[in-house]
DNA sequence: TCTATTAATCGTAATATTGCAATGTATTAA
DNA sequence: TTAATACATTGCAATATTACGATTAATAGA
């Protein structure tokens, strides 16, 4: 196997799966961190920064892209990335109910 | 490779990353979900609630148990599993901190 | 003790992820 | 036009993850 039985699960299980992911790895955390201290990056900074290969980095990019939690823009032949606030803000909401859910009543297991 | 270089990023940066990677998979979504909703549940009763295998649940209830997120106690032959409260809460600090970066002067990307 | 029940563990096949060298592509500068 | 620069893409090796059948371990009840 090695393949998710996606179709077991709803679409907002799904859904914070996917966002979580994208954050499982601690290439893209530091991304996303040095986007949001900056407000917007080039590439290669990221590369330098971080300190993985520039085709690691561009992967990482790629899949945070993919979801829709940055954008870049191509200025000459460097591109800029910055964080994309409004899927940011959506993504934001879905993670917070799921993280925030309701344990004040709770005492320990059974 | 699929070696993730843990080495050339700082602790804050895995804990985040260690943290989401575990809730990167539907089925420990669903399972939280569950634990959350009913306060406590027995191992067989997520089987047959989630449809995965019982060695996977197995599986995926450890993965959030080695991280504190939850406690399981045994009950005769049955074992009982809840939300650790405190971790959780800990795990949710650590994560608005990184979710809840401010974008609020940011502007469209350069 | 013997059996049934429940869940953990082991072993393994299928698939996914990570990281990077090599290469391709697009743009700028000379 | 050519060379340089900055990134993306491709291809691949190493490793990790997912899922589950088979087995084991522990407890409860007859």
């Amino acid at each position: 196997m090695g393949l998710v039985k996606t179709e077991i699960f709803d679409e907002l299980q799904n859904e914070i799966a996917l966002y979580a992911k994208v954050f499982g790895h601690p290439a893209r955390v530091a991304i996303l961190q040095q986007l949001f201290k900056i407000d917007a990056c080039y590439c290669g900074d990221l590369v330098s920064e971080i300190g993985l290969a520039q085709p690691t980095i561009s992967q990482h990019l790629k899949e945070l892209k993919l979801l829709g939690l940055i954008q870049g823009n191509v200025e000459g032949t460097s591109v800029c990335y910055c964080i994309h606030t409004e899927n940011w803000a959506k993504m934001k909401d879905t993670m917070w109910q799921f993280l925030n859910q309701d344990i004040s009543k709770k005492e320990d297991c059974c």
